[in-house]
DNA sequence: ACCTATCACTAGAGCGCTCTAGGGCCAGGC
DNA sequence: GCCTGGCCCTAGAGCGCTCTAGTGATAGGT
């Protein structure tokens, strides 16, 4: 159990028979000592177990190199999310220290937590804070807010372009004969603003005419939302504000012995893993979770680095996967 | 952006005109300064914006009051779970590192990271690494695993009594007049061993002949499953390994025209969001999350104050949550 | 008057590391 | 022979905090 104390470079030193410093130099990788003597201490290190304390490390190095995430335990295209972040940060010698948002956890202590370890940068994922509190936030360390859009000149923003998402959502289903085609609707989520935008312009754009249902983020969500369609008429098919929500509404509307995509046609948004299964395989559109984490990780490290940025806000193309849940018409 | 420097102790002391320790005291509300000093000290913090350094603070104060958790990012229930480590964790003034299973990053990265932060000990939810290494971890500081079976008298466990769970889904399958009842396995989940076992025995408590069908804990194993019922004949009802399993059954099942509960009774486990949804209303096997996470932050601290503890491994009795995936046959 | 106790506060060491300066030592150039 | 420049290494300061030991000052007891 607890061990009599943990190792310390001082005790690494002492068994190697050299300073602290030559095996911080050896730890580090640093240059400055002979390959001899970098395996001798290495060996001595390895004997006593020792492992460096990142908390003393970053102490003394003045700079954490600590990218704070801020995420939704409950979000599943979250998790895809900070999946990317870790290897982004990774490749780029930053460490990721996770603060999680869950029922009784809000985001202001979420990102107090994170303050408090001195991180560098933040990394929020589809914060539902207002606008002057990012732009507050901003004002301490550089804040990069991923799939919401956030019209603050301090913020930088990684998000896709969810009207772009919704216009491909749209073709498809107008490519297969689709005519009437409602959208479920993410009301105050982030991303819903631009969906309902990217929909409605789509619509107009083959003269049809739009039908918004009031949805959400969640199963329960979609689930209210089929139970409408099914009262006040169904369209030929429905763009949902996400996978969840449509997952939920499929359940209900099948269940109601509507036939998808026979009868219905749904497509989903986002491609999290819930569409990929095998027994749902949702039509969906695709957000690149690679691309935006790559893309929000650098630029918190652009920022901290004091690179000039040319676009503060970074739209990633989303991409239409059509599986079992659209067909012709 | 980048402020010229984060303010420090020492800055906060020389506004207030008072000493580096004074200002320690009175940010930690310790005792030793009058109301006047602390009250002027406070205002001078604020009005700097001072904000302590966690781990400026770890370091000096010697240990770090730091508990790692170890959470697969994909797993509905683990999160649950990480709601209520906060919970706990704070309760008994310790903080919580997390550190995310992913695709791509492992349960041993996972668990390295959290080394290096100082974390004092280690929660593991449903952790797959083999004993060994868990007992290996145990030897350099306490480590509690969340749901998960470990035979070993270094490592504590905290768990649901998994085999009682399966004795409650089958007496109320008996109860509502079924006879046939099969169980989807979870194979070499966390946790599945003892289902199984539990089913077994309560199915022979009741002469009847049990009927295993191989299954995992992903939707897609449940979907598997649900083809194999489908192929090979369906029982009465079914127990599966976990609600998410269940869910990706019951939608396969469903869409073959089975009717649930009229047809197939299902049964989930873990009563995790998933299973609560209004339109899944999954009858389950509740967990009992905050008893477990509040179990398993109070363990992690009893061996950090070197308290003896009586029983190595903490069993939690399950509940019976039913919804609306049974009826009475 | 003196001694002691209490309170408010300060000096300074130390947590485990990094990093700058600088000290030997040897090879090579003059 | 001496200087220079590497190379390998060490001493020691310092990161921002906590905490122990101790200093004055005031109050109370005799």
């Amino acid at each position: 159990m607890a061990g009599p104390r943990r190792p310390t470079l001082e005790d690494v030193a002492a068994r190697a028979g050299v300073s602290r410093a030559l095996v911080s130099i050896v730890i580090r990788d640093a240059p400055g000592a002979s390959p001899r003597t970098r395996e001798r201490v290495r060996r001595a290190a390895d004997e006593i177990g020792y492992r460096p304390d990142a908390r003393a490390r970053l102490l003394s190095r003045g700079r954490s190199r600590l990218l704070g995430v801020v995420f939704g335990v409950q979000h599943a295209f979250h998790g895809d999310l900070v999946d990317g972040l870790y290897l982004a940060a990774e490749r780029l010698g930053y460490d990721v220290a996770l603060s999680a948002v869950t029922p009784r956890r809000d985001e202001e202590r979420a990102v107090a937590g994170l303050l408090q370890d001195r991180c560098e940068a933040l990394v929020l994922l589809g914060p539902g804070m207002p606008t002057s509190r990012l732009a507050a936030l901003a004002a301490q360390l550089p804040v990069v807010v991923v799939a919401r859009a956030v019209r603050h000149r301090a913020v930088d923003v990684v998000r896709t372009a969810d009207d772009e998402g919704l216009r491909l959502a749209v073709e498809h289903l107008v490519g297969l004969g689709h005519r009437r085609i409602a959208h479920v609707d993410g009301g105050r989520a982030p991303g819903a603003a631009e969906r309902r935008r990217g929909y409605g312009a789509a619509m107009a754009a083959h003269g049809l005419d739009p039908r918004l249902v009031p949805g959400g983020l969640t199963e329960d969500d979609g689930a209210a939302a089929a139970r409408v369609l099914l009262a006040e008429g169904l369209p030929d098919a429905v763009t949902v504000f996400n996978d969840r929500c449509a997952t939920g509404l499929l359940d209900v509307v099948r269940r109601a012995g509507v036939d998808v995509p026979g009868r219905l046609g749904v497509v989903g948004y986002d491609d999290s893993r819930l569409a990929r299964l095998s027994h749902v395989a949702l039509t969906t559109v695709a957000q690149d979770a690679d691309r935006l984490t790559e893309l929000a990780v650098t630029r918190a490290v652009q920022r901290l680095d004091g690179e000039p940025v040319a676009e503060r806000e970074l739209v990633v193309a989303p991409r239409l996967v059509a599986r079992s849940t659209t067909a012709p018409r």
